[in-house]
DNA sequence: CATATATGTCAATAAGGCTGACATATATAT
DNA sequence: ATATATATGTCAGCCTTATTGACATATATG
C-alpha cells in the first residue's frame, strides 16, 4: 500500500495506473463525506429544535432498533465512553424518550426501550433518512440496494459486520 | 411519506410491504453509520497524534483536491462558519501544512495550497481510506464502484452533486 | 464615492467527546 | 462465604469543534 507512493514519483505505466486508481477512490471518499453530511443534516436540524443533537439521535436510533439492549451493548456500538453516553442517556430518560427497565435475569443490567414518545420521533427521523436513501436507490437502478449494502459492509471493521443482519 | 405510518397501523398487505421496505432501508442507515464511523476512525487516530482532529483532515483533504481554492469555496463545501474554519486553518498554516497565497486577479482572495508537508500527510490519510474502500469494492464485485458512487450522489443534496466529477 | 465582497478576528457559549477516580449492586468463581 | 469480576452510575475537569454576534480591513465594482 505505501509502496504505491514510492514508485509513483516516476512516469512509468504502473505509477500512472496507480495514480488514476487513487483518483477514482478519492472521488468515493469525497462522495462519502458529502453524502454523510447531507444524510445527517436534516435530523440534526429537527433534533436541535428539541435541544438534542446527533448523539441523541444515535441513541434513539439504536435503542429503537434493538429494544431491550443493555447499556454496554450500546456503548459497544457507539464506541464512546460511558461518561459521554451517560449524559445523553440521562437527558433522554428525563425527557421521557427512553425507559430503563431492570433485567430480571441479571439484576446488574438495565434494559433500554423507547417510550411511545421516543418511538414517534425515531420513526420521524428514520423516515426522513430512509426516504433520502430510497430515492437514491431508485435513481441508481436495479441492484443498487444490495450492492450499496455490500460495499458498506466491506468498509465496516470485520468485528462489527455481523451486527447488521442481511436478511433483506 | 408520512402517510406510510398512518396506514401501517393495520395489517393490510400494503402496510406490511411498506414496513418491510422501511426495515430494509433501516439496514442501510445503520450500515452507513457504521461505515462512516470506521472510515474516519483511522485518520482521526493518526491526526490526534499531531494534535489535529477530523476538522483538520477535511481541510487538508479538500485543499489537496482543489489546489488554489478560496476560503469561501472551502466554507461552502464544509458548511461550517468562517469562525470555525478560521481556527483550524490558522493552525494548519502556522504548522506549515497549508499555504495561503494572494490571488493576483482579485486581491481580496487568498488561494489555498498544500505545502509539501501537507501533501505528504494528505496522501497518507487518503491512502488509508482509499485502501479500505478499494478492498470493499473488490469484495463486492464488478460494478460495485460505479453503483456505490451513483447511490452516494443520489443521497447528496442536488446543489452539491456537481461538485464531484464523474470522469472515472 | 458608495456599496458589496472576501477575509480576519474577538468574545461568549454549547455540544459532545475525553480521562481519571470512585461508588454500588449483583454475579460468579474458588 | 469470601473474593473477584461485571454492569452501571457519577463527580470533576478538560479539549475540540462547532455556534452566534459584532466589528475591522482590504479590495472590487457599480
Amino acid at each position: 500500500m505505501v509502496s504505491i507512493f514510492v514508485i509513483a514519483k516516476d512516469n512509468s505505466n504502473i505509477a500512472f495506473f496507480l495514480e488514476t486508481e487513487l483518483e477514482g477512490l478519492r472521488q468515493s471518499i469525497e462522495l462519502l463525506f458529502l453524502a454523510y453530511r447531507d444524510f445527517t443534516a436534516e435530523p440534526d436540524e429537527i433534533l436541535s429544535r428539541s435541544g438534542f443533537g446527533r448523539a441523541h439521535h444515535r441513541v434513539i436510533y439504536f435503542v429503537g432498533r434493538n429494544p431491550g439492549m443493555t447499556v454496554s451493548q450500546l456503548l459497544d456500538i457507539l464506541q464512546i465512553t460511558k461518561q459521554s453516553l451517560a449524559r445523553v442517556l440521562r437527558q433522554l430518560v428525563d425527557e421521557g424518550f427512553i425507559e430503563k427497565r431492570l433485567d430480571e435475569k441479571d439484576g446488574r443490567r438495565r434494559l433500554l426501550h423507547l417510550s411511545a414518545k421516543g418511538s414517534e420521533i425515531e420513526i420521524l427521523l428514520t423516515t426522513l433518512q430512509a426516504e433520502r436513501i430510497r430515492t437514491a436507490f431508485d435513481q441508481a437502478g436495479k441492484d443498487a440496494e444490495s450492492v450499496f449494502k455490500d460495499v458498506l459492509r466491506g468498509i465496516i471493521n470485520e468485528k462489527d459486520r455481523g451486527r447488521v443482519s442481511d436478511n433483506c
